[in-house]
DNA sequence: TCGAAATTCGAAGATTCGTTCGGTATTTGC
DNA sequence: GCAAATACCGAACGAATCTTCGAATTTCGA
């Protein structure tokens, strides 16, 4: 099983790349719609164009467009999310650059949030996703100290700041279900609404 | 292709129903799991300690069992909530009233709510969910409608009302992702917690 | 207790699916 | 323009899957 690795040739370096990266975006669409399983790889080749042959030579298999789909989600947020953390900025106005970098970017490649959602049982449970599950871990928990320096600096007051950072985790990841492109609220208003809620909870006196 | 059908004699009826739900049941599990598509026949044979032949005497086939967990979970969960609105009390009392039962509902079924929320492509998708898709549907009405008459009435404020239910929904619709059995956060605390977040929602001044 | 109903078995059937592989056409670098 | 690298094709294979079916066993009701 040779696995196809990208030419070695500059000019067609770059046809490769842009090629499997339309695959990749193709093949996360489909799974999208139609789910990871429910979606044959001969829908994948009508897709694309290609034939079944052509499609091996931009990936391994039907799992690595799934690592490389959660791979395209993750790993830009990820850093996004660093980078912003890394500022002086008070915990407030870094979680509102938060969620509106992750809002903004969920809905933007929700067909990938989408697949990562419905596949999520999958990525828990096998080892092979271990980097994916780690990203994610990883991003979870920048979100979590942003909450915790709030709390403790006295900007931010949580009834429960665990329940909160779920309530913030699920209204983020669902906004892909229903969001649509050119939509009546733009991502930065979304953003704001989530924000708002979060951090107007307030312990019952 | 003989469907199967309960037992007419009384004595075996009743066991049978009880079969029935333990294999709906055992099914639920292992779909949440490993998948609906990543779960073989052999693996549920296996799981309820029937034969391969034996589980047909209790299902029509596999998707058969994915319309049975849908309908154990929205069923019960819509008939409460037509409960609840029929009631006389104050919106702001009435969502309370929903989302502790919802809360506790999806926490109770999150087995259930798994497997609803990973085929959700599929159900959106296919003519033959129609019933499943519309039980969503009427649920999600009952939540708006009660947010509107809390609008209405003054009792609630928004900065934009729809943004605010679907922030709610993704919320309750994630919380079996996080949620243990005996936790630390009751189902009542959880449902509280949320609606702390939904209700204290402002207008930015 | 007897006959019919109900339950269960498990091997076989039919289909679908992911992947491979030999071959052909196209493109690149020299 | 030539040779080598690259891109692509599409039939075919093997594995896995869901479901069926006839037979064997157990259970119920009269």
């Amino acid at each position: 099983m040779p696995l196809p690795s990208p030419p070695t040739r500059p000019a067609l370096r770059a046809r490769y790349e842009a090629r499997r990266r339309e695959v990749v975006a193709t093949a996360a669409k489909l799974f999208a719609e139609r789910g990871y399983a429910g979606t044959s790889m001969a829908e994948l080749t009508a897709a694309t164009g290609l034939a079944a042959g052509g499609l091996y030579h931009y990936i391994e298999g039907k799992d690595d467009l799934l690592i490389a789909i959660c791979d395209e989600l993750l790993e830009p947020l990820l850093e996004r999310a660093r980078e912003i953390v890394a500022t002086e900025a008070p915990p407030v106005e870094q979680l509102r650059e938060l969620v509106a970098a992750w809002v903004a970017h969920v809905v933007e490649h929700r067909h990938h949030m989408l697949v990562f959602t419905q596949e999520r049982q999958a990525i828990e449970r096998q080892p092979r996703w271990r980097h994916v599950r780690s990203q994610r871990k990883a991003f979870e928990k920048i979100l979590d100290d942003v909450l915790a320096r709030g709390e403790i600096d006295g900007s931010m007051t949580f009834a429960d700041r665990r329940l909160s950072l779920f309530a913030l985790l699920g209204m983020v990841n669902y906004t892909p279900q229903w969001v649509r492109p050119n939509g009546r609220l733009s991502p930065t208003e979304i953003a704001d609404g989530y924000c708002a809620m979060v951090l107007a909870d307030a312990p019952p006196s």
